[in-house]
DNA sequence: TGATATAACTTAACACTGTTAACCACGCGT
DNA sequence: ACGCGTGGTTAACAGTGTTAAGTTATATCA
């Protein structure tokens, strides 16, 4: 395994163990038995290493997402699915999803856009569950590109609430998400609205 | 004018100017024609100022959403009044909404959770515009609280997606917004489930 | 009035941080 | 044998939050 390997498998196990925030390179550096400053022989900066660990962590929930992804004829029950998943991976890896959404592409804009290919394919494979059910009539879409972008968000914001704690002590995370999940795919079923 | 009150002002025009990350108490100081640690005089730390101006942001987030919250018997129009009011609020604010986000309860139990007492109202208030909606078979939900802290989280998803510019360039964030808006709304009202 | 306590502020310092420059050793191809 | 690139080093710079100790002015009380 190359040093470059090495930095980022504890790199990532730091910041899975003790948050982002506690990630500096001399730490690293330390871990891996190396001088702070070898780490910038493999990665221009410390924002160039966040980026790979960024791009693994998408890759991971990308991987799990399309692995959920049956098959199937019902895109609600498919909707369900993805939501599930991706509400799952954000509560089982907090750190992880964590880093992909700390990034905001402005202000960094050193980083190539085809880095973040990945996530937008979830997007796009959104935007199909989304496409089919509204060829089906069952889902009420104007553009279903931009509704995949409002679920992706909404979902964002669930997940975020739960990882960061921010939830009232009163309400059980657990049944909390699966409310949301409620509302967020009820928004997007056909309405016969009451007369 | 308190030199605690001139700190105040001036970080807070720095946060809303530069972004948090680049607010040090060093150019603070500067700023105000003081030693760094003289806003140890006046603030136990770094975060405990934070908290300071999270917590007149919050007042002003929770202000605003207060004076758009107009009387009306139409629950729908009222949760759709609120939505538009958080969302303006955040993209109006981006800074200052951040930093209402930013800090996670679990990690700084230093701070006193009365100090969110605020914040915990406007929670209350769509609680209770839901619970008028439930009263009035126009909404679908089982616990109104419950609901108003979905509906908030699903908001936030939104207007984190658009503050952050982690939207498609493709996309509009007006239209996104619209968009999300509805469905948003939409997974609240009651459904005539086709047949 | 004179002593003293307290508040507001300072400087110096500690222990960190990311990052750069300069240097050193080693294996490879000509 | 020479040069050169590759992968590592140490020392240093400039910045960070924070603490301890020292100063100075102002207000209070005998």
């Amino acid at each position: 395994m190359s040093l470059r390997d090495d930095i980022l498998v504890e790199s990532r196990d730091m910041l899975i163990k003790h948050g982002f925030g506690k990630v500096s390179m001399r730490k690293i550096a330390k871990k891996v038995n190396v001088s702070a400053t070898s780490i910038y022989l493999h990665f221009k900066n410390k924002d160039d290493l966040l980026l790979a660990l960024i791009e693994s962590s998408i890759e991971k929930l990308s991987y799990v997402l399309k692995d959920e992804m049956v098959q199937g004829d019902d895109p609600v029950a498919k909707l369900e699915k993805m939501t599930d998943s991706f509400l799952k991976f954000a509560i089982e890896n907090p750190q992880e999803y964590e880093i992909i959404y700390m990034v905001r592409h402005e202000e960094m804009p050193k980083y190539p856009k085809e880095k973040f290919e990945q996530i937008r394919k979830i997007y796009e494979m959104l935007a199909e569950i989304i496409r089919e059910g509204q060829n089906k009539k069952l889902f009420q879409v104007e553009d279903p590109l931009m509704s995949a972008y409002t679920l992706w968000a909404q979902l964002h914001g669930v997940a975020s609430v739960v990882i960061s704690k921010r939830l009232d002590t009163r309400i059980p995370s657990g049944e909390f998400m699966n409310q949301a999940k409620d509302h967020i795919i009820q928004g997007f079923i056909t309405q016969k609205t009451p007369a």
